[in-house]
DNA sequence: CAGTGAGCGAGCTTCCGCTTGACTT
């Protein structure tokens, strides 16, 4: 038995410090959190100043007992979890939750695996330091109380089954108020003056392309400008060079890396999240939760030698990053390699592109300047003052940019700058053409899952654990969806001088296309205005900040962390009480119109199941009717007509097989009911148009598809068949579902063999994570 | 991956931060 048992955060990391331990010492994982307010109820004394009731959660009790075993054992436990407020927890919880001796305890921080620092950890140990435990119960009992009355508000006054909390309502807010700020934004054209130039050298021709610095608001204008270029001669006036710098970006954090994945691969913050955690398990890169831009001295040695073995003691500077963000807790180094020697690594195809990234990125951080040479060329114009511009720039040291640039969210397609052709002052240019291009002011960018985590980190609000959760969960309630929206064409007006002549045309473009952006819904405009007019204080992009001011202050012993909370919560909950006795329902309604047959009033408004459109008063005598808005249709911009085809459902288009055909729209869409089966609409048919033909190609390829999938059935009980689905073979007997076992043949099941199969798994009732089945109603004896 | 296909009167729903599996029928 191990004389010494040391308990990290995480399994991975377990594995490589037992290897620098020895065989004295028996390294655990306590996978994260071993305790938790419990789920079900608020989980915090209210009555007895806040008093946590804290549980260990059914997934972790396995892991407590076995730790629970060999703490017992051991001659002392060494706490090695994060040095941050939750690491701190963490030991805290533990020292609890296993009854651990004080005596035989030590509370230890890595700052870096390896040999010499594990050891160093091991002799400077110290004791748990409860007021940073503390800050972490604050923390925790804050956001419970905030995410747990604040939400049943929202049942009562919005939508049942919704969510607001400190981070995510936030996150939702930040998505709004961009699409207010585009709705706002005043789109005003302009026109830009390009020229391009002949230079010849030495018998060769190159061209130069050249702007006008200022822009005109009118046609006019600048076909004004044109024509007083006409006949005109242009002449270099003046090159002016400078030397510029461009410095390497820091390692990665957490955020950084989601949004430099999202960039330059393409992946969602959930994705790069997965890959790291695949290139971390298997011991690739450190950590890949992290705020910190801090690497540690043996990760700065590597890179030097690396740098200067690949490409020479030029390409290499020592460069030591601070952390800026707010908040930070930086517990981890930066993400980066585990060993920087390696360029490339087996794996999946994401996984190198991942790792990929990661390396020249490091590398990046610790190699020399770029150096440039930016060069301005003006050219007067004999006819008018104006002058066009020519920029250039010219890379004479690569520096860090041999390896890595990082990349911008805005793409600045319409800059002109590259390499400039050899010229000289008072050299004429003859002139090949001047465009004069309408453009656009271009509205605020929406935010990206990415570039959402950027903003949430500059703020202060979220973890590095967090972002990737909360983007799925502002999803997931139904607040924002990414959006995908074709574009519409755009004419622009294209004059162009050549030859001495002026010629106009119209031209398109695209516009307004969304790809993948964060965009709010209906759901999300509602609650969010809701939150904003009844809960400003908790919506106020400064609350985390300065409650995490709090939080540091109970940290240093200055404060308790039952008082700090109290202070909070009164107000808080007379707020809330306030909010549900005196505000009314909020639904968002809004009145469209009149119903043309019946001069009835149509609104839209939320409603207990998403958008719908109604039809009459809710409370007169007569009841309304509803109608669910297709998915792309929104509050705001439904029109009266398109409200009103919304009750053109169910509509009867012919008949098939000597059965009606019925169209109508339900929870999941569009779709065509037949014999009492149910066929959805792809998304390319329109339900108000679709004909009897169209449908019965729906149902017949729909039947295709079936027996495709079908690879039993019985004559003799029709419900029972055996399927192909996506986890391979399985048995369908009614409603439910059956696993085959391992080494049957699913194509020979008799019929008596899948009802054994059905028996043997027996009642499934209980199914983690809810059961879609209706459960039948208990018998209500009283009231 | 495909399937799902109501009713606005029960039931249940929810937070943020740590960390990985288990494994869907």
């Amino acid at each position: 038995m191990a004389k010494n048992l040391v308990i990290v955060e995480s399994p991975a990391k377990a594995k490589t410090i037992e290897r620098f331990l020895g065989k004295d010492f028996t390294v655990k994982s306590s996978f994260g959190h071993v305790r938790d307010l419990s789920k079900k109820q608020l989980g915090v004394d209210i009555e007895k100043g806040f008093k946590p009731n804290y549980v260990v959660a059914d997934d972790k009790k396995k892991i407590i007992s076995e730790l629970k075993k060999l703490a017992k054992d051991a001659e002392t436990v060494w706490l090695a979890t994060d040095e941050d407020r939750e690491g701190e927890a963490i030991s805290w919880h533990l020292f609890e939750t296993l009854n651990l001796d004080e005596a035989k305890t030590k509370r230890i921080v890595f700052h870096e695996i390896t040999k010499t620092a594990i050891d160093d950890a091991i002799k400077n140990f110290r004791s748990i330091d409860l007021n940073l435990v503390d800050a972490q119960q604050a923390r925790r009992v804050l956001d419970r109380l905030v995410g747990f009355e604040l939400s049943p508000v929202l049942w009562r006054k919005v939508k049942p089954a919704l969510s607001a909390g400190r981070v995510q309502s936030v996150a939702v807010r930040l998505i709004v108020d961009k699409e207010e700020e585009i709705k706002a934004f005043k789109i005003v054209p302009f026109f830009r003056i390009t020229a391009d130039f002949r230079v010849v050298q030495n018998g060769k021709s190159t061209e130069l392309k050249a702007e006008l610095p200022s822009r005109f608001s009118t046609k006019e204008k600048a076909l004004d400008f044109l024509n007083k270029c006409i006949g005109a001669e242009y002449t270099v006036h003046a090159i002016e060079t400078k030397p510029t710098q461009k410095s390497p970006a820091p390692p990665f954090t957490t955020s950084t890396l989601q949004q430099e994945a999202s960039r330059k691969l393409g992946f969602s913050v959930s994705k790069t999240m997965q890959v790291a955690q695949q290139l971390y398990e298997s011991g690739k890169i450190t950590y890949m939760r992290t705020d910190s831009v801090n690497l540690s001295n043996l990760a700065l040695g590597m890179a030097k030698k690396e740098i200067i073995y690949q490409f020479g003691e030029d390409f290499y500077q020592f460069r030591k990053y601070t952390t800026k963000t707010k908040g930070a807790q930086e517990a981890h180094e930066a993400i980066r390699p585990t060993f920087l020697d390696q360029h490339t690594i087996d794996g999946t195809a994401d996984q190198k592109r991942l790792y990929s990234l990661i390396w020249k990125r490091t590398i990046a951080s610790q190699m020399s300047n770029a150096k440039l040479e930016k060069t301005n060329v003006n050219i007067t114009i004999s006819t008018t003052k104006e002058q066009f511009v020519a920029k250039g720039e010219v890379l004479i040291f690569e520096g860090f940019l041999k390896v890595y640039l990082e990349s911008t969210d805005e793409d600045n397609a319409d800059e002109r700058s590259g390499v400039l052709p050899p010229l000289k002052v008072g050299q004429n240019l003859p002139l090949i053409k001047s465009d004069a291009t309408e453009r656009f002011t271009q509205p605020p960018s929406r935010y990206s899952e990415a570039s959402l985590v950027k903003k949430l980190e500059e703020l202060g609000i979220g973890r590095p654990s967090t972002y990737a959760p909360t983007i799925s969960t502002i999803q997931k309630r139904e607040y924002v969806a990414k959006g995908e929206r074709e574009g519409v064409l755009r004419d622009y007006i294209l004059i162009t001088l050549k030859n001495d002549k002026i010629s106009e045309n119209t031209k398109q473009e695209k516009t307004g296309q969304i790809k993948g952006k964060l965009i709010p819904t209906d759901i999300g405009n509602v609650v969010n205005k809701f939150l904003m007019k009844h809960f400003i204080n908790i919506m106020d992009f400064n609350f985390t900040a300065s409650v995490e001011k709090e939080f540091d202050e109970i940290a240093l012993g200055q404060k308790s962390w039952n008082k700090m909370i109290d202070a909070f919560y009164g107000p808080f909950h007379k707020q809330v009480e306030d909010t549900i006795e005196k505000s009314e329902k909020f639904s968002g309604e809004k009145l469209l119109g009149k119903e043309p047959s019946t001069g009835k009033n149509i609104y839209v408004k939320i409603g207990r199941f998403g958008p719908i459109a109604q039809i009459g008063e809710t409370d007169s005598d007569e009841k309304p009717r509803f109608a669910a808005l297709k998915k792309n249709q929104s509050l705001d911009d439904i029109t009266l007509e398109e409200a009103l085809e919304l009750f053109n459902f169910p509509r009867t288009i012919g008949t098939y097989e000597e059965e009606e055909l019925v169209v109508s729209i339900g929870r999941f869409g569009p779709y065509v009911r037949h014999k009492s089966k149910f066929f959805s609409l792809p998304k390319t048919d329109d339900p108000a148009t679709v004909a009897e033909d169209r449908a019965i190609e729906i149902i017949e390829d729909k039947r295709q598809k079936d027996r495709e999938k079908t690879i039993q059935k019985f004559d003799e009980n029709e419900d029972v068949q055996v399927l192909k689905g996506r986890w391979g073979a399985y048995i369908s007997i009614g409603k439910n579902n059956y696993k085959i076992p391992k080494g049957t043949d699913p194509e020979k099941l008799t019929l008596q063999e899948c009802l054994k199969i059905a028996e043997e798994a027996g009642d499934k009732t209980k199914k983690p994570g809810g059961t879609r089945k209706k459960a039948t109603k208990p018998f209500k004896s009283n009231k």
